[in-house]
DNA sequence: GACCAATGTGACAACGTTGTCAGCTAGCGT
DNA sequence: ACGCTAGCTGACAACGTTGTCACATTGGTC
């Protein structure tokens, strides 16, 4: 990884100052033609690349070009998706690199990375958080002024937020449910700690509310497995719900399990927050309001851009609306017979 | 993202010389306790970050302690798996910061990403290629004998891989369905010119030949849709194969549907190869052959990190092997009526 | 008291690049 | 022939850091 050529090797190889150079690798004017084609070939030949350590070095202030996102785990599908739509559009858009990293959940490790950042000098940082607070790099650069975006979960503090409408989509799910007949609506969640668990517990229980249906809430549903217990307990006792409400991705996958270990699925309504992998595999085909992922990322890459160009107003909170989609077991009736 | 305090700063501050600060800050001896601590918690103070491209411009051959791993797709999630492995394994083992960008399949951002981050320069790049041929950067570096390995697919070049069994895994899955009586077997494949699809189909022909049974290929099975239509297709004719050999994911997929739709999963034996998100969704539940994410990532950053240490020896190519697991859908037997 | 080693500290160069400025040449007008 | 300008080109400083070396101080030894 070393011995590379410089702008010295390139100069000394076409016979000019390397300051010549620097302006020809720059398509800096007041080069004339013939010297250019001279350096072009030197730095062909020698396959000469810009140390881009030294030219930030120099130009502390300029743009790099690079910014960086990190992650609490990028084998989330959910994760990476945000993470591929706002690369694309920070790509596309303002030719910025986007390095990333992954912290595997660890909130001392996410901090440890946001500093190696740092270290390195980015244009800006996107952060899907882990934990309720930042830990102290992230406090320092936001102290500086760092631009810094929050992604799908709130920062607790006052920072650019870009996140879903866990509230808006969970309400609209729930109604989608109780305009179906339903009048008690089962809410599986998983930790209760989330804010956005919190937020679509909170949508859930508006909707309930407003209809006057009855309410039957399990949280700590964080595996299938635990999922798919809690489905078969709730069903199996008097006053069983006749539509679920899952409010997070593995829940849903139990509920899917148990019903169809029950044969109930095309009895008991299910509608589940957040994308299916397996929605369409099964019959009925499940109805989703899955967060636009997509939407988040570009949103985030817009923020950060126009943080990094200077805008210096108050944070904001964007929220990314949630959309249903209807597939078949969001839109079941309820049956008399259970 | 500018005014970050420098050494001097922190110099000024404390009283010192800058070059005192440097000998703390990087934990040289030679300082007496009291202007340590005093230097200290001006750092403290200012909250002082090493200029990371200033240390690297500095001493141009020592560890950056950073590689990149370049993408063809983060968001799949296999290559997601592996990218986590491989960074754990870095991050716990070298203390080295693991960057990644994604090429969205697109061959020439692919080569470009390779470009943008040796300008930045790591120690060492992990590569999932796209296309078959390196680009002219990948080239370049390869050449300057830059520590790169590549996974999961060939280079197409003399170079360190790491990749699956591709070739015995196909092998070891359709020994096992012919070990349970099966004499037709149908090898469902997607892109032909994929060099891991065609290892898989020669460990496919290799295993039926050596016990006399009779292959049924379909290529070009690309989509759920399409392996859907041709397992239809295939169990409809005469000599109808009794087991199936899903060589990919998304045909396993489709062969799925296509199984339960027509109601003889209970009858056509089914091996997938790679890990199904639906394998334990369904009835039976799918017997898959999955690679070795893990393994792979760990392998990669094994011999990348030897690589980084000064190891100049011949390329390597290190296979990770794929394992079998039963689930039901590989262990049926062929029945009579068809 | 003179010498020496050990210890702590700072001055300075260098890494590869870009910005500033000065110098050189050619071409033009007088 | 002379000066002037425009166009090229190069010398040099600076970015923030680390490595090298020299200097100053201390304490111990003969």
């Amino acid at each position: 990884m070393s011995n590379r050529p410089t702008l010295k090797d390139v100069a000394a190889q076409a016979g000019v100052s390397f300051k010549t150079v620097s302006r020809v690798v720059n398509d800096e004017p007041g080069v004339s033609s013939g010297v250019a084609e001279r350096v072009r070939s030197a730095v062909a030949e020698l396959g000469y690349r810009r140390n881009h350590s030294a030219q930030v070095l120099r130009r502390s202030d300029a743009r790099l070009h690079t910014v960086a996102i990190v992650h609490a785990d990028a084998t989330n599908p959910f994760a990476a998706a945000v993470h591929s739509a706002f690369e694309r559009h920070l790509r596309t858009a303002a030719d910025t690199l986007v390095v990333s990293a992954s912290s595997h959940g660890d909130a001392g490790e996410h901090d440890r990375l946001v500093d190696l950042f740092t270290e390195r000098r980015v244009d800006g940082l996107a952060v899907i958080p882990v934990g309720d607070s930042p830990g102290p790099a992230l406090r320092r650069e936001l102290d500086r002024n760092t631009p810094i975006v929050f992604i799908d979960r709130e920062p607790g503090i006052d920072a650019d937020v870009v996140a879903s409408d866990h509230h808006g989509g969970a309400c609209a799910a729930t109604r989608h449910l109780l305009s179906h007949g339903h009048r008690r609506v089962g809410f599986l969640g998983s930790r209760e700690q989330s804010e956005s668990i919190r937020q679509r517990h909170a949508g859930f229980t508006d909707a309930v509310e407003e209809s006057g249906a009855e309410p039957v809430v399990r949280f700590g549903l964080t595996t299938p497995d635990l999922a798919d217990a809690a489905v078969t307990e709730l069903l199996s006792g008097a006053d069983a719900p006749t539509a679920l409400f899952a409010a997070q991705n593995l829940a849903a996958v139990g509920a899917v399990r148990a019903l169809h270990r029950l044969g109930r699925q095309r009895e008991i309504a299910l509608v589940a927050f957040d994308h299916l992998e397996i929605a369409d595999l099964v019959e009925p085909a499940i109805t989703t309001a899955p967060q636009n992922a997509e939407a988040l990322g570009r949103a985030a890459a817009e923020v950060l851009l126009r943080r990094i160009d200077g805008d210096a107003s108050e944070p904001t909170r964007f929220v990314v609306p949630v959309e249903l989609i209807p597939r078949g077991s969001g839109e079941l009736v309820p049956v008399r017979g259970a």
